[in-house]
DNA sequence: TTTACCTTCGTTAACGTTTACGGTCCGGCC
DNA sequence: GGCCGGACCGTAAACGTTAACGAAGGTAAA
């Protein structure tokens, strides 16, 4: 690798000044096309990279990203906001600034907070489209604006966005259903409890855990998906009737965050005992019921992780301009009770800000976790 | 946050120069301890935080580190590699370059290699000490020459190391523990191999193993470790033993790279199928040993992400002063037979050159995948 | 007193990119 | 011809930090 090509190299070889290798080389105004094509022939020439550290130095611009998330203290969206800061603070160079825009309930003012953001002029936005459907004419909006939109957890098809964030879906679906079919022994008749089939992330859960249990367990047997909406007591309500009409159930796969009702059902049908659960997520709520067991282990969906990954994509593409990779698919974590307590230590300590730690270097065995 | 503080605030602030200000900030010499002290407090007052731009633009220096690894193809050692070059590239601004030093066996010039890169003035090391007691007195050495060493896999204690970015070596032995259990429906007799319980990570990967299952699931019995000592032979004879002294064994939790032999001893001995394996890692032999259901499952050690870490600590350090922790412990994968295919993908695409994925942004529906 | 040297600190030119400003040239209008 | 406006391009001052150089003051040796 020779010694770093820099703007002027290019214009001293071109005979021009580094002004005009300049507005050649980001389409401004003020150059011929000729010049223009010259240039950036060299430039791909000589291989010439920007020097990111010139660039932010001298450019005052500081970019603006929102972040469009559920409000309140779930514990989910709490960690992926907390996953944004930190790598916002590891990456750059103190010129991002990140606006949270947060709406109440699911599909309640998310369109609002979307166009909010994009009224004020954001350079980019994170977003969890709860329902993707609503948010689609807002987000091609923002594609035909060239305001890049990342989507987290949830991916919105045919919208434009630049990229996705999200836990691999085949994975955890095979990997339920594999664990499902050990801990059974590869007999039994089991049931997937699931938002929406309308949620692609769902229904590919879905497709997942059943192709594996037929390829892997075909002894086994599954039922219809029972599909909740994220409201609660139709969780409960369907659940009652799935024990009902099926008593010899004897594992039930929750892809859904709503696996306190299911749980509760089974409770009170009388038939928590009989039946292996496999959840998704981690939440204060159901920690006491993988230690009892009741949760024979649950999926967790790193969400840390996934607002980690999601600043890094946005970033490099406003930085590059190039987008490292459209797709971002996480492997997840399984917890059991054996390794619950690791998880439980990783969130007690990531809610302690970040600068916190920093400076109590006085206490130099600190232990930090990352998912 | 008010405006940024610059080196000329606080300069101005106290009525000296700039270059007396940073001085004094990186304990230069040519300042009186009188002024050090008032421009210290002073940036401290007004919440001095440098702008790494101008750092990096300003300082021709460029960083040199040292990987010291395993050489050949090791899957794992690949990977690791991998997972720094990524993060290199991803993290920093076009000035560090990155050395690769590699010894040919476990323990067989380790220690060479460490001292090569000592005198060769590099600014930091990454090493994985297989043998901690070789490198004992070369890693105190670094310490005292303020070279910072971060540890990848395997502590060094007592050395004056910065950093060990390794496995939670609780979360990986609880969880196999409680796998075991649930596959085994809480009764037989199961036993661990590990390589040696002098290693720090195994003996703690051991006590998680028998104290989870010891709670968990009272009625199982846990036979002694064995210890193979990184040798395939080893591995294989005293498997053997094993198998011999133990005909009722059912399960084994393999916490070494080394569970091929351990397979080839089982298979030998006719007990196979009556065995359940839960095993450590992931390469290309083991494939078809999970394929086949020999394997039950494997805690997979995310190289990748180990590498990605460690550099992530010593870049930052080398750049703040500052490390962020000095124990960055992961969460280990689960690996089974149903979410194989999801980890091979995975494997497979990161053995691309980053930059092939970076130009061929012509196929915009390309997938990575992030541990 | 001169010379030499050390400590302490100010001055200033880099580093590579961005961007506002000003210059030149050319065609067309009064 | 004088004037205007636009297209095209060069110039130079930022951005904040680093580090080499030099100046001022003092101390000690010649």
């Amino acid at each position: 690798m020779n010694r770093k090509i820099k703007l002027l190299d290019i214009a001293e070889a071109l005979g021009v000044s580094t002004g005009t290798v300049h507005r050649a080389l980001h389409n401004h105004s003020g150059v011929s096309p000729m010049t223009k094509t010259r240039v950036q022939q060299m430039a791909k020439h000589l291989g010439y990279r920007p020097n990111l550290a010139a660039r932010y130095l001298s450019s005052k611009r500081n970019l603006r990203v929102s972040v469009n998330t559920l409000h309140g203290t779930t514990s989910f969206w709490d960690e992926v906001r907390a996953g944004i800061n930190e790598e916002a603070h590891a990456l750059v160079m103190e010129n991002v600034e990140i606006e949270y825009r947060t709406y109440p309930r699911l599909g309640e003012g998310e369109e609002e907070a979307f166009a909010a953001a994009l009224k004020s002029g954001v350079d980019g936005i994170i977003t969890f489209p709860s329902r993707p459907q609503a948010l689609h004419s807002c987000m091609r909006r923002a594609s035909r604006n060239n305001i890049p939109v990342v989507c987290v957890a949830t991916d919105a098809p045919n919208t434009g966005r630049l990229a996705v964030v999200s836990i691999d879906t085949l994975a955890s679906g095979s990997l339920a259903a594999d664990l499902m079919g050990s801990f059974l022994g590869g007999k039994g008749k089991v049931a997937v409890t699931l938002s929406s089939l309308a949620i692609t992330e769902h229904a590919e859960k879905h497709n997942a855990f059943a192709s594996t249990l037929q390829s892997l367990y075909p002894q086994m047997q599954l039922q219809e998906a029972v599909e909740d909406h994220d409201i609660e007591s139709e969780a409960y309500e369907k659940s009652i009737d799935l024990f009902r009409r099926h008593p010899d159930l004897t594992g039930i796969y929750v892809t859904t965050e709503a696996s306190i009702p299911v749980l509760n059902a089974a409770r009170d049908a009388k038939m928590l005992d009989r039946i292996t659960f496999i959840t998704t997520d981690l939440f204060p709520s159901l920690v006491p019921e993988i230690r009892s067991r009741a949760v024979a282990a649950t999926i967790y969906q790193r969400p840390r992780t996934q607002g980690r990954m999601a600043f890094r994509v946005l970033h490099e593409f406003l930085v590059e301009g190039e987008c490292p990779s459209f797709q971002v698919t996480l492997a997840p974590h399984l917890v059991m009770r054996g390794n619950l307590d690791f998880f439980l230590k990783r969130q007690s300590l990531e809610s302690t800000p970040k600068l916190a730690t920093r400076q109590q270097s006085t206490s130099p065995e600190l232990v930090e976790y990352f998912g």
